[in-house]
DNA sequence: GATAACTTTCAGGTCTTCCTGAAGAGGATG
DNA sequence: CATCCTCTTCAGGAAGACCTGAAAGTTATC
């Protein structure tokens, strides 16, 4: 992969080598394309923002592809685009910080994983109910069918309303922290 | 997919041909093959042991599919094979505690991706620390480079302690709860 | 208005994952 | 010991995800 700036350490260099590949691996649990996750990877190791070219050459991979998995990346929130005065080429960087960044993780986390299968679950609750069921839902067999997905669903719904208290608890405390600093400067 | 039940009331089948279709969904998400998550979706909302017979038919796949799939599933914790009397064939069933299958399934993810992300990161860290650099550590992309890693850490390794006395806590709380009920019987 | 610079979109190719159907392995039965 | 039952493993094919390189689109410059 050929570096960006030619000045920089050999350390340095290795570090965003060895930190892209680590996010390259992780994409296929993360449910996202190998090249999403190297853009990211660079862009958030590096801290630069950099172009198309940037990347194209660093990553070595074509323009058609870095475009269509930045738009991805800017449509997370997770990548934004910067606008440099007299240079018609556009700059992307990633957020800095880890706390906004793995907030919008988590938001597209929801968004894909935890909200659709609490809508299913809904709908499968709904239609066991003995509105829907009749005498029938009294039968062992749909009762424990019930009981499967009411656990479930409240297991989910825990889950997610600890997560999003626990991202608005911190974004709450940096804030103060964040005062708090600026009160001392 | 032909059921295994003929007499199961239609509403149910249902039920579990969404919850099947919705597990398989979110495969991808997951990490998981699309088989791998249709297997353990129906043996978890059937409650029921199933013969690899009785899920090739349902699922309509290959004994070799389900073979391969259903070891993982075994490996990872999720399903229990179950022996019956007199009977060569092998059962396999779902874990039905929603706590305890999502106490492996995190367990599962910590193994795969915050394990091998912590590890990196801190040989990243490593890398950048004075120890290895010299004086060239305290460059300015260097020691920006190093707040990168660092924070990722912090944040990293505060998710996982964090994850885990949420297991650790629902756990004790959970066999507190049953204590009780036994003792009130 | 033509040209250039830059990005997006597309059609087709490549590669990886996943699955099938068959062979192989192991163990029970007669 | 042969046969059968059941599960595992394998080689190859299928399907889909992903990428490339070029065409198309957009906007700035001259």
């Amino acid at each position: 992969m050929k570096p960006v700036q030619h000045d920089m350490p050999a350390p340095l260099l290795q570090v965003e080598e060895d930190f892209i590949a680590l996010w390259r691996g992780m994409s296929s649990l993360w449910g996202i394309s190998p090249t999403m996750a190297e853009i990211h990877g660079l862009l958030f190791i590096t801290g630069a923002a950099l172009s198309m070219d940037d990347i194209m050459a660093r990553l070595r991979i074509s323009r058609g592809n870095v475009s269509m998995n930045l738009s991805k990346l800017v449509e997370w929130g997770l990548v934004k685009r910067v606008h440099k005065r007299g240079d018609r080429r556009e700059y992307y960087e990633s957020l800095t910080d880890v706390w906004e960044m793995f907030t919008l993780v988590a938001a597209q986390r929801k968004r894909r994983e935890i909200d659709p299968i609490v809508t299913t679950l809904r709908q499968c609750r709904e239609r066991l109910s003995p509105e829907s069921l009749g005498a029938e839902a009294s039968r062992p067999e749909a009762e424990a069918q019930r009981r499967r997905v009411q656990d479930l669903l409240s297991f989910l719904t825990l889950v997610d309303s600890l997560a999003q208290r626990f991202f608005e608890s911190q974004r709450g405390l940096r804030t103060a922290v964040d005062l708090l600093a600026q009160e001392k400067e």
